[in-house]
DNA sequence: TAGCCTCTGATAAAGCATTACCGATTTGCG
DNA sequence: CGCAAATCGGTAATGCTTTATCAGAGGCTA
């Protein structure tokens, strides 16, 4: 049986409170305020008998490392900001997602992300960066 | 400059064949059948310098590793077989995607990505597999 | 074809997130 | 309260993908 520790509630208050997912290191850096020494070895202790428990899942976002979360009941999507990496909920979803795949595929759910700025101010005002490649070719042309 | 090898020419070349992305390895496994004794840096290496070319790009897929596929001109998705852990691809999209973000959020671009089970008749005849975790509590309660 | 410069293969090393380990501490039941 | 079992923090070790290194082979221009 688990037992209840503070360090333990710490994490699963750190997700409750922040209401969206976050990294292990994310976590750790919020838990830390709530139980002061924690380890980062607790930090992933507890996510794992927390996703056993089935109060937490893991959420993959594309281009991030694994994030985690407070369960949730009802289908959801993610949006992650390009400017403080933070990833948010997004609670909604279109129709019809899962009649685009090409025939006699079957599909058996969906995961979709977002990008983009979030609604922070300290976002909102600043510009993005994504490099573009440049076309080139190779020296003798192709084979 | 760069030069136009055989090596090269076999990732590409395997690339452009599957029509579908493929890890390095994936890459590997096949352009060597093009290339005897190809190196698994090379592959590396030939990817780097083929999306410095804008000739493939990177395929994030959550809970993958990354994939690389020919560039494509026209927005696209992705489908991952539950069953062979192959990624196709899916040349459709649903419009309203980036009106799901809540409001103050900015759109940049999304990512959506399929899970299923792809039409070869050796995935359709096999049954899934995927554990659901138990509902449990800590010993004495939470505190 | 000569010769320079790039590329290759094999492997060691790097980079990172996650896990194992262990002595010390804390929890929960009786 | 008292003890057995679970958990903790710190850190070494693991696992895996990707990169660096280097001697030798190969592509390209003149």
């Amino acid at each position: 049986m688990n037992y209840a520790t503070r360090q333990r509630s710490a994490v699963q208050k750190t997700l409750e409170d922040a209401g969206r997912p976050m990294t292990p290191a994310e976590i750790w850096t919020v838990a830390r305020s709530l139980s002061p020494g924690l380890g980062i070895a607790t930090v992933y202790r507890a996510l794992r008998i927390l996703m056993d428990m089935g109060a937490v899942e893991v959420v993959e976002i594309p281009g991030a490392p694994p994030h985690y979360e407070r369960k949730h009941p009802q289908h959801h999507h993610h949006f992650l900001c390009e400017h403080c990496q933070r990833v948010f909920e997004v609670e909604a979803c279109t129709s019809g997602i899962d009649q685009l795949a090409p025939a006699g595929f079957t599909v058996k759910r969906h995961s979709l992300t977002l990008y983009g700025v979030c609604n922070d101010p300290a976002c909102v005002n600043r510009p993005a960066q994504q490099a573009q490649p440049a076309v080139a070719q190779f020296a003798g042309g192709f084979r």
